[in-house]
DNA sequence: GTCTATAGACAGATAGAC
DNA sequence: GTCTATCTGTCTATAGAC
């Protein structure tokens, strides 16, 4: 180190507080979705909301971008399953480990309802990914392949509800429930 | 009619208003999801925005009624599909109907995000009387029945994200339409 | 690199008149 | 049945200091 000006030093570097702070907005707009504020992501990283906007430029960057890592993380995941016996199952386990995550899980979906067009754009293609990786890895054609990212999406609405949790006494989700979403898969995730 | 007393007679009587702004909110709502103002409901509507807040009660049970009417609306169409030779693909076609309708599958949507406990026990209920009905009606078994609604979740994502209008040019997605999507649905929707 | 102060817009809800 | 006026809160973004 150089010299050691007590109070003048910066406490992060501006990477690891856009790292922090895309770390924190991804969870606070995961359960707030678009119309949380810029504050309470302010407010959990522990610095002005000011200074959130400028160092992102606007709310929308930031959404976009904390987006993009999510969106990215999904097809990245899928892609890095590797070939060979099982692979089917190990492509639905790869799914269910990330959408285990409840922030993952509910960003991904605000991707779907998005009336941003950038936003739209990277939901899309992540659909199509996981259609394309499902054909060219499990390669039993592509109505398995449809069927396995509808069944994602499936879990996801299913979760979003709460249904797992909250099924008993209404006989229907109950048994969608049991035949959709593995016992693994089933206690409260909200 | 008994006196026309020209400037004292209301435009409409309570029950008409409720409904006009009903049918105002399922547009603005599912355009602008819980975020739509209830200004620009009233202003829609051609009424003051305190009038709106007051006709309801609160914003919020504004929203929850509009959703339980899309969500009757569902159920009691997937209800009415009259069993028979070819109920699956009736059921399918039932479902494709009302989900042509852009702000019946935004509405819809947003079920499955909510955060209003209300509002997501309504979304699984629905999601679970869809699974009953196709094995009532096409009794095909459990998993069919699930992989019903599960195509059902995955056409409301690929329309959400204006996939079957902009999957030029991306291999995955494009493949995904075609099979996912029939032809006759796959103009543009938002 | 980070803050304070604050502008400027907009929201939902209440009070009370007609 | 419907409006106007308005309170109170909240939000993004900018300006400028340190």
């Amino acid at each position: 180190m150089t010299a050691n000006e007590t109070s003048t030093a910066p406490r992060m570097t501006g990477d690891q507080r856009r790292e922090q702070i895309l770390a924190v907005a991804r969870h606070v707009f995961a359960e707030g979705g678009y119309a949380a504020s810029t504050d309470d992501i302010a407010r959990a990283a522990g610095v002005s909301q000011p200074y959130v906007v400028r160092l992102f430029g606007s709310k929308r960057e930031l959404y976009a971008e904390t987006y993009r890592r999510a969106a990215d993380e999904i097809v990245e995941t899928l892609r890095s399953v590797a070939p060979g016996p099982d692979v089917k199952d190990r492509m639905g386990d790869a799914y269910l480990r990330l959408i285990a995550d409840p922030d993952m899980r509910l960003l991904t979906m605000q991707g779907f309802m998005s009336s941003d067009a950038d936003i739209q754009a990277m939901a899309r293609h992540t659909l199509g990914e996981a259609f394309r990786l499902h054909e060219q890895k499990v390669g039993s054609g592509p109505e398995d392949a449809r069927n396995f990212v509808a069944h994602g999406m499936l879990i996801n609405a299913l979760l979003g509800t709460d249904a797992p949790a909250r099924a008993a006494g209404d006989p229907g989700l109950e048994a969608l429930v049991e035949c959709a979403i593995p016992a693994s898969q089933r206690q409260d995730a909200r």
